[in-house]
This record gives C-alpha cells, sequence and structure tokens, in this order.
DNA sequence: TCCTAGAATGCAAACGATTGCAACCGATCG
DNA sequence: CGATCGGTTGCAATCGTTTGCATTCTAGGA
C-alpha cells in the first residue's frame, strides 16, 4: 500500500512540466519522441498509474453504466449483465449494478443512487410503477429498458409474441387442449406481456387458457402445486424456469408423473433448465446479446442520434422431457 | 436529460458564496439557520444534485469497493455480494463488481481495472495463481479475500474442515465405506482445502475416499457421471451443488437410482438445490454474512488498524432425499 | 546578421466540489 | 467612542488531470 504517484512526480522525476507529462503518456504528436520515451520510461520506473477519477472528472461525463435487476441470482440476468458488461468494457464504460430484489420502491432508490456515478443507466426487467419510471426517465441521463417497453428510452426485449404462440403450439401439438399459466411478480412487465399474448394465443389455438399467481423463484413453483392440481389443465407454463423447476419438485413429492399426467414448460432456458427432473422444455433466448444491444442502444444515443427502434429478440423452443401426450389426469395419490 | 445545475448555479440563485452553499447543504454549525433554510430551499428549487464524483474526487480516496467473483450466475456469489453490498452500502461504500468467468487471467486483467476506480478489493474465491494474488496485495489498496487464504489481506471463509466432517460423518452412518470426491476447477482454493478436509477425515473415519476432477457447472456434473459409474463408490460428494443437480441428472438418465444405488451429496446449498430430484442433501453456509464479514474487515482496515484475524463460518447439513442407505450396487442398465 | 516560421514545451485555467483562513458585521464592554 | 469578540460569510487554494494559449528555441531564408 504504497504512496499514490502523481503526474507530477512523474514530471519532477523527469525534468519537465507536468502538461509535457500527459501529453506523452497519451501520445500527443506535439510532443518529440526522445522525452516521449524518456517520460514513459521515467512513469514506468516509477510505477504511475493516472488517476481515472481524476481524469474522468476533468474530462466530463462518467464512464460508467448503472443498471439494475431485479435478482442476480437468477441466471437470466447474470447473463443479461455478462453481455451488457462485455460490451460496455469494449467501448470504455464501466458497470455499476444494483439489485432491487424484486421491489419497486428499493428499484427507484437505486436509480436515484446510481444516476449520481453513472451516465447512463439500463434497466433491466424493471419492476418499477408507471409513475417511478418516469422519474427513472427523468433524470439527466439516458435510459435504456430491457424487457420493458416504453417511450423515450431505449427498448430490447424478447418477442414474447413469438415465445407463446411457441410454446402453445407445441402443447396443442400434443394434444393439449387446456393450458394453465403460473404467473410472475405482478410489477413485471414481461409477466403481462406473457399473459397478454397467451391470451391471444389460446384464442386463435382454441384452447382453454387459466391463469394462478405465481412469482420468480422455486419455492413460488413449488408453492403453486395444489393450484394447478385443482386446476382442470393438462399442462401448466409458468412465468420461468425457477418457477418450473420448483413445481416440478412438489409433482414429484406428490406422486405427480410429469409428463405423463401433467406437461411443464417455461420460458427463459437457464443452464439448470436442463439437469431438472425431468428436463424442462423451455424457450431459449439469447440473453447475452440483450445486454449487447442495450450497449449498442446506448451508444446511438450517447453519439447524439435519436432512440433507435425496440429491438426484439425471437426465442426458440428446447424441447425437452417435461412436455409429452397427457395420458391420464393427474390426482395426488 | 436537463443540464446540471451546479454548486455555483444555486449560489448564485440564493445570491451567496458558493463555500456557504456547500456549508449549509452539507450541515455545518457556523451557517445561520435562516441561510441553511434559504439555500436548501433554492437548491431543492432548481433540483440541485451533488455531483458525487467531484465530491468523492475532492474528498481523496474513492468510497467504491472493488469486487471480483469466478461467475455471476452462481447463487453462491450473488448472495455473498448481496451482503457485502448491503454492508457496504450502509458505510457509504459502492461496489463495482467483476466477473473473472472462472479464468485466472481474466481476473487478474479484472484487479488491474478495479483498483483504478476502488478504495478496497474483495476477491471472492480468487482463482488467481499465487504469483497473481501477490501482484493482487501489492497494489495501494486493502484487499479482503472469500475463500482464500492468504497473508497481508482480510481472510473470511467457511470452514471447510467443519464442513467434510460433517459430509463423511453423514454419509458413514449411513454405512457408506467408499466415497467418491467430483473435484472442483483446479484454481480453486477451497477446492483445494475440500480435498484436503475430506482425506483427512476419511482417514480418521477409515473411509476410502476416492477423486475424479469436474468442474463448476451443471454440464460438469453430467459429464462426471461415466466417471462415477466406474468408481467403485458408494456415494459421492460433489464440488457444488450445480455440479451435483448435473451429476443426479446423469444418474437419472441412465437409470442409477438416488440414494438406493448411489448417495450425492455437495456443498453450498443454493436454493435450487432442495428442488432437484432428489432433493440434494448440501451443506448450509451464510453466504450473505460472508460478505458482511468482509465489509467488516474491511472497515477496520481502512479505520488504521491491522488486519484482524480470519473469520471463519461454520455450515450445517441439509439432510435431503439425495442420500441414504446403499441397498444395491450403482450399474447401467 | 536579423527576422520569422515552425516545432517543442511550459504556464495557468478549468472540471465541481470542500475547507482553512481572513474579513466583516453588529453588539457588548471598558 | 473605540477595541474586542462571537458569529457569519466569502476568498482562494486544493484534489489530479487535460488543454488552450503563450513562450521559447532552433534553423533556415533574406
Amino acid at each position: 500500500m504504497a504512496e499514490r504517484v502523481r503526474l507530477i512526480d512523474v514530471a519532477r522525476e523527469a525534468g519537465t512540466s507536468v502538461s509535457t507529462v500527459s501529453r506523452a503518456l497519451n501520445g500527443s504528436d506535439l510532443i518529440s519522441p526522445e522525452v516521449v520515451a524518456h517520460v514513459r520510461a521515467v512513469a514506468g520506473q516509477l510505477g504511475y498509474r493516472a488517476d481515472k477519477r481524476a481524469q474522468e472528472f476533468k474530462l466530463g461525463r462518467p464512464l460508467t453504466v448503472g443498471v439494475t435487476v431485479p435478482d442476480l441470482a437468477n441466471p437470466f440476468f447474470s447473463e443479461v449483465l455478462k453481455g451488457l458488461n462485455a460490451a460496455a468494457r469494449a467501448g470504455g464504460y464501466r458497470l455499476l449494478i444494483g439489485e432491487s430484489g424484486e421491489d419497486p420502491a428499493e428499484e427507484l432508490r437505486l436509480v436515484d443512487e446510481l444516476v449520481d456515478y453513472s451516465g447512463a443507466l439500463v434497466l433491466c426487467s424493471s419492476r418499477l410503477t408507471r409513475a417511478g419510471l418516469e422519474k427513472a426517465l427523468a433524470q439527466p441521463v439516458p435510459v435504456v429498458c430491457i424487457n420493458r417497453n416504453v417511450k423515450n428510452a431505449g427498448v430490447v426485449a424478447i418477442d414474447y409474441r413469438v415465445a407463446s404462440r411457441l410454446l402453445l403450439e407445441h402443447l396443442t401439438g400434443l394434444g393439449h387442449r387446456r393450458v394453465l399459466y403460473v404467473g410472475g411478480p405482478a410489477s413485471s412487465w414481461s409477466d403481462g406481456e406473457r399473459r397478454r399474448t397467451l391470451r391471444r394465443t389460446a384464442r386463435a389455438l382454441d384452447v382453454t387458457l387459466d391463469e394462478v399467481d405465481g412469482g420468480w423463484s422455486g419455492n413460488h413453483g413449488y408453492d403453486a402445486g395444489p393450484a394447478v392440481l385443482h386446476s382442470r389443465a393438462t399442462a401448466v407454463i409458468t412465468f420461468n424456469d425457477l418457477v418450473g423447476i420448483g413445481l416440478l419438485s412438489w409433482m414429484y413429492d406428490n406422486g405427480v408423473e410429469v409428463p405423463s399426467e401433467l406437461s411443464v414448460a417455461s420460458y427463459d432456458d437457464i443452464p439448470i433448465a436442463a439437469y431438472s427432473r425431468p428436463p424442462l422444455t423451455s424457450l431459449r433466448n439469447e440473453r447475452a446479446r440483450l445486454g449487447e444491444l442495450a450497449w449498442q442502444q446506448l451508444t446511438k444515443r450517447l453519439g447524439g442520434d435519436a432512440w433507435p427502434a425496440p429491438d426484439l429478440l425471437t426465442p426458440e423452443l428446447v424441447m425437452r422431457a417435461s412436455t409429452g401426450t397427457a395420458r391420464r389426469r393427474a390426482r395426488i395419490r
């Protein structure tokens, strides 16, 4: 934990002025090559590292992107972060990450805090109320929303219309005529979209669609077990894979065979979805790409352009053993 | 996206100097109450928000803690982050998070970058080589290691001696005499600790312990399936729950019944461990507490004290259905 | 020999805040 | 009535950089 070496120390040691050192280190062509070499050598010897905070402070806008996610423990979000982080770093930016814990009030607090340090904001699956969102958009920095549609902001989302169609067509193809949707958190825009598109598609396919409330975690899925069984559906679609896996577990504990008595399918296809028992049919999406696209929208905007049109990502159905034809009605043994 | 309001704008509007505004806003007792009220009112009206970057720059050390984790998608790490984040925020600090992707070289790069913006570093389950670690510790900021033991740094870790004893005693209690450990990444210190303590305890309990290499993800666990079956062990301990769940899935796919033919237990007890099929016996630990303790060590150190003694957290065995007495030998059907 | 163009370098202001110190005020006291 | 004092307030330096502009120096042409 040595003392910091500053520009002035290098200048003194090299026998020049700070401006010369600064220019030499930053590769200005105003400086003679010999001096550049000398300064570089001295700087290296002294172990000089520019104070990034001072640099950025002087330069203006902070090179930081503030990001909020509802739940860091959900691989969906961590992979979005991975993509966003890679893109942002390539563009010279860092990520400041905040987790709201699925709580809209906390998310608002986070936004308020992050904006102090960030030159831009990315709200991932924002749980903000409409009013909260307005406040966030009123901040003096550009905002991109992932999986949430808003005006005056960048928008990157998964195409849930396609998603819901893929799921329902798969299930009807297996002969299911009555499907239950186990929903997510009420504050989730994407839950709303899933419901909306499922309903529409169900109508078009002449499928009966029921809905119950669930949540976002394995616990929520497990707890939804009884409600699922009491519905008369032969197939279930869950808000996400964690819920789906929890539900599978309840079915197992209660002797309901999947898929012969009940089919289960879900959104997101997180890695462990392949390792549930039975493996979960789910909708794969390019989550990392969501992050990348968010960054692209941001750079365009930071470059002075208007917001581009929303980017929509098309998911892909991954069929696994949790869905099949219904051979008999589920009943608790 | 309005223009930023600065201190000078407030001063002009309030008809005073910047110093007065600064003091009024920061609650100095040198200012008369009326002026404070007036300045506060004007500031509020103008929507003034202090430029945190300028503040911190002036004040000196950055109020940021840089953190590295190997894998954001592993709930173990996200919960450590949760605890660390809560504690750090309570202390007025923010987190700058970097993910190394289990790659030591990338982690070194991360450290190098994070240190430019951070007043302290937390390395979570660092995969750094000894040399890399030395470099990291030579940085001009205090460093805390979570789940890695080093000199001249803060250390917070899980007590793997206890952990391994709990696991092996549980298994021997069920009658197992031959146990296989499916290991983690070679760069993981905690994998080393698990192996070391397992070996020692196995010797003490007169259990035969075999080892194979695995990894950190569900895929690694699945891929270890054949090796597990070819070993003559009746019980398996996996590096972590993701590996355990992957392994369970392979056993299922290949007709091996758990636990009647093979018991599986693991470290960490991440939430979905309860929802694997069968539910996974695992070692619960207070991950969020790891983060908290790391912060406590840091504050002590930042306060000028020497590094406190390492904090060791004792895990707790959660028995679930993946372990039981071996009734017959596993064989692929 | 003197002047000047052009290259190289240094001086000092700036980014937005905090803070030590000096200056100022009215009131009290001698 | 002037000196003093406590309570307020403002001036200016400062944090570590970058950068516009002035300055210096060298060499070449007249």
